[in-house]
DNA sequence: TCTGGGGTCCTAGGACCC
DNA sequence: TCTGGGGTCCTAGGACCC
């Protein structure tokens, strides 16, 4: 077996329980008791700590089946903080850029990041170094996964949080007969990109874990299923397929939406709902400086009664624009025509497609001058005092819409008035 | 009673053009 | 009026991810 290699090296670095690492910062009384946190709207457990873990509550569980059992195991349950998660995040990862020659953001908990070194035990020391380092500086533990390719090394990073003696750190083997053992106990479904749904076919065509698709025949996989699954499959070989995109792309489209603290009716209930989630969307443009051409909103009953059910939406493609009152006529008008009466609405949403950089403003009419002057004022507002400091007075009318949040913890980060308080005793 | 939100990528099929 | 094949673009829907 060679522990030097000439194969690039990747890891993937994924916070652990990364919501409920981030409660326990200011909380370290939590750090040995059950931490759960919930989705918006109180509806799902979305991050668990290893308590919760072995208590038997998994991914996704509405909270209203398993708070009892929580409750009884001594449980403290947060609803979802994204502002304080989003805040974190963004110090692990701007951790990982000081000590990393090449890292891309994956996700709000995970980066890809390019590992020096020639040898293992060169590029584990360099690993256990970055977790130390991004432990010390923002309280936030991570798992480290290393290997030649990003799928290898999704896979790597699930057995460095699952092998206590990994401490943090595992290496996929370089060794081609103790990769393929660890591959052939690797079910399907464990490989990134395969979910249920393709695991199943994939069986039925004779494959049935990791090692096995490995060895198969690419041009046969691509047959069988497409290049997604076929470029996966060559990655699982140690084949790189996907590189590091340090860099992504702007975002094409984007949405914002949340279900009903309780269901809605009435179309003069689902216009301020709307308009708060349109004000969201607005917002983002206006940070990043982008024009929408294409506007959906689309407003459902609950997928789990089986009352009337109704999904309806209705897109409509506008000259490009990031003006908020043109934008709001525009989802209104397409909420009127989507709205059918004696329905229980328990979400709505709305769409900003065929996004744009703004152009500078060489057409513009001087009707819009003063419109354009004012965006600028409560951007202006807003970015000195927060989001809530101005919005448009009809999207406050009705508190009725407004999500379930009843374990928040406080913004520490992001909020002056949140702040922690240190005293002396 | 109570069940999240925000994305990407690929494919198939239709419209249209040369 | 008859005749063919191939390319591009767009959209809807499926699958997957965190």
């Amino acid at each position: 077996m060679s522990s030097t290699s000439s194969e690039p090296c990747l890891a993937l670095v994924d916070c652990n329980n990364f919501y409920v690492s981030c409660e326990r910062v200011f909380r370290p009384d939590l750090a040995k008791v059950p931490v759960a946190v919930l989705s918006n709207n109180d509806g799902c457990v979305i991050a668990r700590s290893e308590e919760v873990k072995q208590l038997g509550v998994a991914m996704g569980t509405p909270y209203f089946q398993c708070g009892p059992e929580l409750r009884r195991a001594g449980a403290v349950v947060f609803s979802s903080n994204y502002p304080l998660y989003g805040d974190f995040s963004q110090r692990v990862m701007q951790t990982l850029e000081a000590q990393c020659p090449r890292v891309e953001r994956y996700s709000i908990d995970e980066a890809f990041v390019e590992i020096p070194g020639s040898e293992q035990t060169e590029r584990e020391a360099f690993a256990r170094q970055l977790r130390e380092r991004v432990l010390r500086d923002t309280g936030i533990p991570v798992s480290i996964g290393l290997a030649p390719t990003k799928v290898l090394a999704k896979l790597a990073n699930r057995q460095a949080k699952r092998r206590k003696e990994a401490a943090g750190i595992w290496s996929m083997p370089d060794d081609p007969e103790i990769r393929q053992q660890q591959l052939s106990v690797t079910p399907l479904t464990d490989i990134w990109g395969i979910g249920r749904r393709w695991a199943r076919r994939l069986e039925t065509e004779g494959w049935q874990n990791a090692a096995d698709l490995a060895a198969a025949d690419p041009a046969m996989i691509r047959l069988v299923a497409n290049v997604v699954l076929q470029r996966i499959a060559l990655e699982l070989r140690g084949e790189p397929c996907l590189s590091l995109e340090e860099t992504s792309p702007p975002p094409r489209s984007l949405v914002r939406s949340r279900s009903f603290g309780q269901p809605l009716y009435q179309l003069t209930e689902l216009r301020p709902a709307l308009g708060r989630y349109l004000q969201r969307g607005w917002e983002h443009l206006r940070r990043h400086h982008l024009r929408a051409s294409g506007i959906q909103v689309f407003l459902h009953t609950s997928r789990f009664h089986r009352e009337v059910r109704y999904f309806g939406s209705r897109q409509a493609v506008i000259e490009p624009t990031d003006d908020l009152w043109e934008l709001q006529r525009c989802a209104f008008a397409l909420l009127q025509q989507a709205y059918r009466s004696g329905v229980a609405y328990t979400r709505c949403g709305v769409m900003l497609f065929g996004l744009e950089p703004d152009q500078p403003s060489w057409n513009m009419d001087t009707a819009w001058q003063p419109r354009a002057e004012l965006q600028q004022a409560i951007t202006g507002l807003q970015q000195r005092w927060g989001r809530n400091v101005l919005q448009l007075a009809h999207t406050l009318t009705a508190a009725k819409g407004l999500p379930l949040q009843q374990h928040r913890s406080p913004r520490y980060t992001t909020q002056w008035s949140e702040l922690p308080v240190i005293g002396l005793h």
